[in-house]
RNA sequence: CGCGGGGUGGAGAAGUGGUCUAUCUCGGCGGGCUCAUAACCCGCAGAUCGCACGUUCGAAUCGUGCCCCCGCAACCA
C-alpha cells in the first residue's frame, strides 16, 4: 500500500487562531482524504510552534508564565481542528520535550556532524524599546520609529548554518521535479530568492531568546526558529525517538501559505541535505484572505473567527465556503455576504433541494425503495458522470480544489435540469421511464457523494443516511443489485433568510 | 529599477494563442414546472476582456511601455 504523509504548517501560537488558519487546514484535510479515499495509507500531520522571544512577552502581558500560555493557546488551535472535522492523525508542539526535543537535538547533531553549523558575528541595529533588532528599513531618518531613539549597533555571537553550500543541489532539485511546487508560479519564486540566499543565523544568546531549545553543548546560546519549528516535520513522526519516521519520511506534501515559502523552499531543503535526509515531495502553497477585500488586521478589527463561523453556520458551510470561493493558490476574499450566498445558492437550492427531491420522488413514487438496476441507467448521464470524473480528479490532483468542487456542482446541476426535462412525477408515464430517470439520478448523486467526502464529510454522511446507504463506498459502475431503501429527511441545509 | 499577485457585463469570479460570435454564480427582466428547502428549469438584456503600441494568418490569452489596486519585504495561514 502506498503511503502518503502530508502536513500544515505549525501554527505560532502568539494568539488564538483566524481564518487563515482554518483555511489551511482545510485544504490539507481535503487533500489528506481525498488519498484515504484512494485507498493510500495517509498521515496527516498539524500543531503548533511555540517558542520565540514574542511568545514570551504576550505571555508577560497575559500575566501568564510562557508554558501556560502556549498551553492555553495550543489548546485552542487543536480544537479548531477538530471543530473543522480535520482528520488530522497528530497534534505536535514544539514545547513537548519528550516528542519534539529530542528530533531537534538529533537534526542539529547531524547538520554539525557534516560541518555546517559555524560560530559567527552578527552584527545589527539594537532597539532598546523593542529588545530586538531593527531592519534599516523599519527605521525613520535612522530613528525608531517606535520609540524615537537610535537603535544602537551590537554584535553578538550566533550560529550560522552553511546554507549556502547547499544552494547549486536545491535547485537542482526544483528544476528536475524533484521537489514539485504548486502552482508552478512559485516555482520560479523559490528559484528567485534562491539566487541571493545566504546563511541562516541558526542561534541566539540565551538573553535575548529564552524561550526556547538550548544549543547542545552551549547554553548560552538557544536554537533559532528554523531547527526548532521545521524539525516538527519529522520529529512527530519518531525521528530522534525511533525509527518509525523511516516509514513516512519524506513528506509527500507541505501545504504553506506565501508567506513561509522561502522557510519551507530553501532553509529546510538545505537543512534536510546536510542532515542527509531526503527532500519532500511537493510544496502546496496557498494564498491570503482579505476581509472585504481588506487585509485581516487586529487594528482594523476585521478579524475573522472561525470558530464563530461554525457556530453559526455548521462546518460544512465553512468548509465550503472556504474551498469553493478562495482559489487554493490564490488569494481570495471573505465576506458573511459571500457566505450566504454560497450557503443559499450552492448548498440549499442547488444540492439540499436537489436530495429532497429525489428522495421525496422515490417515498411517493416508489414507497421508498430503489433497486439500482443498471439498464435503467442513462448512457447519456453515464457519460456526463465520467467526464465530471475526470476534471474533478485533475483538479484536487493538480491542488486546484475550488475548481474541483465547480465540476461536481455543474454534475448535480445538470441532475436538477435532468429531472425537470423528464417529469418523473407525471403520474400517466410507464414505470419504466420513471426508474430510468431516478436510477440515472441517483447514480449522480451517489458519484457526487463519493467526491465530495474528502470536502464535506459530515453532509455526505447525511446524504448517506437519506439513501440508507454509504455512498462513500460505492463506485457509479458497481451499483447494479444495490437497493436503496430512502427516507426523505429534514433539508441538508435550511435556507437562511 | 526590491519581489509577487491582480485589473473580464451591475457585483464576484473562470478562461492564459484558434473550439471565445467570451463562460459561470449572484442580481435584473420574461416564461415554464409543481417532485422539491418560495426551491428547480428555460429564455432575454447587459462586456469595445485597465490603456497604448507591437508580434502573429489569428490575442482576453504572447511582448514592450504606461496607469491603477492589493499583498510580501517585519516568526500574522
Amino acid at each position: 500500500m502506498n503511503k502518503f504523509y502530508i502536513t500544515t504548517p505549525i501554527f505560532y501560537v502568539n494568539d488564538k487562531p483566524h481564518i487563515g488558519h482554518a483555511f489551511t487546514l482545510v485544504l490539507a484535510d481535503v487533500t489528506a482524504r481525498y488519498h484515504r479515499s484512494l485507498g493510500e495509507e495517509t498521515f496527516l500531520l498539524t500543531g503548533t510552534d511555540e517558542h520565540g522571544a514574542k511568545i514570551a512577552r504576550a505571555a508577560e502581558r497575559q500575566g501568564e508564565e510562557p508554558q501556560q500560555f502556549t498551553d492555553r493557546v495550543s489548546a485552542t488551535f487543536s480544537e479548531l481542528a477538530k471543530i473543522l472535522n480535520v482528520s488530522n492523525n497528530e497534534f505536535i508542539r514544539t514545547t513537548d520535550q519528550e516528542i519534539h526535543w529530542p528530533g531537534v537535538f538529533k537534526i542539529w547533531e547531524a547538520i554539525k556532524a557534516s560541518g555546517d553549523i559555524y560560530e559567527s558575528e552578527y552584527e545589527g541595529l539594537y532597539c532598546v524599546g523593542h529588545e530586538a533588532f531593527m531592519k534599516k528599513s523599519d527605521l525613520q531618518d535612522g530613528v525608531c520609529p517606535d520609540h524615537q531613539t537610535k537603535p544602537e549597533k551590537i554584535k553578538e555571537k550566533n550560529y550560522f548554518f552553511k546554507l549556502s553550500k547547499y544552494k547549486k543541489r536545491i535547485k537542482e532539485a526544483y528544476v528536475s521535479g524533484a521537489i514539485m511546487v504548486k502552482p508552478a508560479s512559485r516555482a520560479n519564486e523559490v528559484l528567485a530568492m534562491l539566487e541571493d540566499s545566504e546563511d541562516v543565523s541558526f542561534s541566539r544568546p540565551r538573553k535575548d531568546l529564552e524561550w526556547g531549545i538550548a544549543v547542545p553543548g552551549d547554553d548560552a546560546q538557544t536554537i533559532y526558529v528554523w531547527a526548532d519549528a521545521l524539525t516538527n516535520y519529522l520529529s512527530a513522526m519518531g525521528y530522534g525517538r525511533n525509527e518509525d519516521w523511516q516509514k513516512w519520511w519524506p513528506a509527500d506534501t507541505h501545504v504553506i501559505g506565501k508567506d513561509i515559502l522561502r522557510f519551507h523552499g530553501i532553509i529546510w531543503p538545505a537543512m534536510l541535505l546536510s542532515a542527509g535526509l531526503e527532500l519532500p515531495k511537493s510544496l502546496l502553497v496557498h494564498g491570503f484572505i482579505t476581509v472585504e477585500n481588506q487585509k485581516m488586521s487586529k487594528t482594523i478589527g476585521n478579524v475573522i473567527d472561525p470558530v464563530e463561523l461554525v457556530k453559526k453556520y455548521g462546518v460544512d458551510p465553512v468548509r465550503y465556503y472556504l474551498l469553493r470561493e478562495i482559489p487554493s493558490t490564490e488569494d481570495g476574499d471573505f465576506s458573511y455576504k459571500k457566505l450566504e450566498d454560497r450557503y443559499n445558492g450552492d448548498l440549499a437550492n442547488n444540492l439540499g433541494n436537489l436530495v429532497s427531491r429525489v428522495a421525496k420522488l422515490i417515498e411517493t413514487k416508489l414507497e421508498g425503495e430503489l433497486n439500482f438496476d443498471g439498464k435503467f441507467f442513462d448512457k447519456e448521464v453515464r457519460q456526463k458522470i465520467e467526464e465530471a470524473e475526470q476534471k474533478y480528479r485533475r483538479a484536487v490532483e493538480e491542488f486546484r480544489l475550488h475548481e474541483a468542487l465547480t465540476h461536481i456542482w455543474d454534475l448535480f446541476g445538470f441532475a436538477n435540469a435532468h429531472i425537470d426535462s423528464h417529469k418523473p412525477w407525471e403520474a400517466d408515464q410507464e414505470g419504466s421511464h420513471l426508474l430510468r430517470t431516478i436510477t440515472s439520478i441517483v447514480a449522480i448523486i451517489v458519484s457526487g457523494s463519493r467526491w465530495l467526502e474528502p470536502f464535506l464529510p459530515e453532509t455526505v454522511e447525511k446524504i448517506s443516511n437519506t439513501f440508507g446507504n454509504n455512498l462513500r463506498a460505492y463506485d457509479v459502475l458497481r451499483l447494479a443489485g444495490q437497493k436503496f431503501i430512502v427516507t426523505k429527511i429534514e433539508p441538508l441545509f435550511p435556507r437562511l433568510k
